[in-house]
DNA sequence: TAATCATCGTTAGTTTATTAACGATGATAG
DNA sequence: CTATCATCGTTAATAAACTAACGATGATTA
């Protein structure tokens, strides 16, 4: 899938709820250096990014909070609840669930799955957690489109396979290895163990 | 900090994880198109990558794994064990801590800091839980350079500050906030919220 | 009144990242 | 023996992401 304006989603998503906030603080304006602090980016980025949505702002005030939350909201469908699923319910896929409980209205880990007989089968932090041979079924009668994999690295390109087959066409991937998909599916790879690892080789060249 | 080359050193850690794997199977080549496979890029990157370190394949046999692993692990100091600290023994740090354990050789989180006592002054899955009162003096006598963040985006800034205060280096920020640091301090983002978030944007694109 | 100022929208330029392309190589097949 | 082939090293081209910079605006200050 081409990922097209991925880093500019991003921060459009952290823009968003910064104005929703400026918004129920009672402000009216925000200026674009604000939100260049905000997201790490100059504030010629911000101007550039609104720039497409055809968000105007004075010099003298910055931009209007009210039009700017509006027009971001629709465009990024912020009102609509996303239906999501957890592939594989270890130590990360639980601490995905106890974080996502109630935390995002409009995201929705509506049900998690795992290989293990004795993980399934019950509710785990207000979760459904149900055998890996309902998956399929469930994706199709609920018409899932995202999918979270926090199965062992073995098991992920098995996993990415079912559940494409099934009908995901957005997944993170939270296993160390490059999922192979069609190009129609938008993968999003986070390797915490590589980015640890990078870290780790920033820190010894700093040292010479 | 300058970031210079991020997405090649990932490539390269992965690159000298794969050929390590070669040499113990007692494959002696590998082609480049094998390790594009791997991190999911071109074959000309993979050779462009090479070519900085002057590994010279041939067009028969491809690149010789043995030079491959000696050079790459060198460069990366893959044999240097490096020394983590954790800061927020929650959800997330403690799905870390559990999987950290003896799974890399070259990485060692050797202690973990928690700001409520009664997570501390206790070992989990084999690590030191301290409270974070002892965190500076420990940064400085065991000289760690780098440091994971997973406490809530409220107390990120705060901890960051103090943590580069002690001499970290290199932070690795779980939490859904853009830090201000230093320029010579290497941040880098795990936002899996926003990366979830984004997912969901995609997904209600593609559906129109 | 006029100078100063921060910030705007926009264009141009820079940096980073990646792919395309091309001549060269030498093993293999006809 | 010669043509074909995959792959090499390398350079050029392209794409993505971001910053710099400039004229314009209008409020504020001298
Ligand atoms: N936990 C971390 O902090 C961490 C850090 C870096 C990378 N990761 C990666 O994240 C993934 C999960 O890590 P973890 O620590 O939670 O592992 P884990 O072993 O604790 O959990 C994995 C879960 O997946 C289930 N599973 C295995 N095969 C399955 C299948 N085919 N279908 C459905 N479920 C299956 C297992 O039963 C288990 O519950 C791994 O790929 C790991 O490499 C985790
Ligand atoms: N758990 C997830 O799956 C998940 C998902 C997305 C983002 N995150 C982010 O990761 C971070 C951690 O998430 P979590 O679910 O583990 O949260 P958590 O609330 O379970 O854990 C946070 C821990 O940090 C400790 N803490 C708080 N302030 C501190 C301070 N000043 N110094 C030291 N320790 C302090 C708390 O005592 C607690 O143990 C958060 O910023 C969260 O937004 C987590």
């Amino acid at each position: 899938m081409r990922k097209s304006k991925s880093r500019s989603v991003e921060r459009l998503l952290r823009y968003c709820e910064f104005v929703k906030k400026r918004l129920e603080e009672g402000k009216s304006y925000v200026f674009s250096h604000e939100l260049a602090d905000l997201v790490g980016v100059s504030p010629a980025q911000v101007r550039q990014d609104l720039m497409v949505f055809k968000i105007v702002g004075t010099p003298q005030k910055g931009y209007p909070v009210e039009e700017f939350y509006r027009v971001l909201s629709d465009h990024l469908k912020s009102g609509i609840k996303t239906k999501i699923i957890l592939v594989g319910v270890g130590n990360l896929g639980r601490a995905i669930l106890s974080y996502f409980i109630k935390r995002k209205p409009n995201l929705e880990i509506v049900a998690a799955f795992d290989s293990d007989p004795q993980k399934t089968e019950r509710i785990y932090s207000g979760t459904r957690i149900l055998h890996i041979s309902k998956m399929n079924d469930f994706i199709l009668k609920e018409d899932i489109k995202v999918a979270l994999i926090t199965v062992p690295a073995d098991s992920a390109q098995i996993v990415a396979d079912q559940i494409i087959k099934a009908g995901i066409k957005c997944i993170l991937n939270f296993a160390p290895v490059a999922l192979k998909t069609p190009p129609e599916v938008f993968v999003e790879q986070l390797d915490i163990t590589l980015s640890i690892e990078k870290a780790a080789y920033f820190a010894n060249k700093e040292a010479q």
